[in-house]
DNA sequence: CTCCAATATTTAGTATGCTAAATATAATTG
DNA sequence: CAATTATATTTAGCATACTAAATATTGGAG
């Protein structure tokens, strides 16, 4: 009952495709309405958790190309959402950090994420959804540098998860 | 020991984007002499495996949109490995049949498509890889109306494996 | 201080993957 | 058979995701 394309159906590449198709088209629909894409996203929660970061930082940690970020922080700062500002130490990078009306969306963008995920995962059993994560991270971080654009951790990411002084907000 | 970011790194979006970025890198890579893209490696077997399509059923068949489709087929014609010519029965449908040069391209490219799913997958162990497979068809399919170029299995997918009499050629 | 190399960003250019509209042909309805 | 509707393909246009080259600034070596 196989045919000849039962290769290429099941080819780890092919199946990867397809599953950015879907992710990108729940991911429209989820953030349509705050018209936002998927490495945005990214963007904005990297400015939130390092609160100030240069250009090429948040690149290595969204996991973009320099050239793309520089174009989707120049969206973010056009709708007033990010705040780019030249590091007068050196005049040649420039800074990020959200502007208030940023920092009010996220929540809103962060439910959404939930929701995408949820979607995207609704039809999977508990079990395959973790296995599936799994994974995709180790599949991820072993070929991290494989990719044209590799994830690079930030030279200190702020652990504010267990911030000692910050009890109630 | 976790940040602010780990819900996006473990997000199966930003996941599913990132091993699309290490496939694409492969890809490009292992096929590099031929110069062709995934889709159009997927395009000319669909071809072979069909023998005769029209442009939709290819492109349903590929999981991807027509326009797309149709860029991809040119650029194949262009190079002289698929031929289009119109239905004699309908004038609107165009039909794709590899040329022989297409047909003798076609080991090296599953040679190629052979030694990057060896690449993509040799950080994994064997059972890691299997299962990788199995929850990503498994997302795929169950997700397929979720795509914006869903997979359309073709009428009638030619079960050449077991060619009843087809004993030589 | 000047020239040269290194770094940060931006610009230009290309291919992908989609939507929506235009075109061409076929099928249907009255 | 004329008019309408439906189907197949193509064109136009837009956002993404890269590479390579251009620009601006900094940091050193002599």
């Amino acid at each position: 009952m196989t045919n000849k394309l039962d290769d290429v159906f099941v080819h780890p590449g092919h199946l990867i495709r397809r599953a950015h198709q879907i992710h990108m088209s729940l991911f429209e629909d989820e953030f349509a309405v705050y018209d936002i894409s998927p490495v945005q996203y990214v963007i904005l929660r990297t400015v939130e958790a390092l609160d100030e970061v240069d250009l090429s930082t948040a690149a290595g940690i969204a996991a973009v190309d320099k050239p793309s970020c520089t174009r989707f922080v120049s969206r973010l700062v056009e709708r007033g959402l990010v705040s780019m500002s030249s590091d007068k130490a050196d005049q040649r990078r420039k800074l990020l950090r959200l502007t208030s009306k940023g920092r009010n969306l996220l929540p809103a963008l962060n439910a959404c994420s939930d929701n995408l995920e949820e979607r995207m995962m609704e039809r999977l059993s508990p079990d395959r959804r973790r296995r599936l994560i799994d994974l995709l991270v180790e599949f991820a971080s072993l070929n991290n540098d494989l990719s044209r654009a590799p994830h690079k951790t930030p030279p200190a990411v702020r652990q504010n998860t267990h911030a000692l002084d910050d009890v109630q907000g």
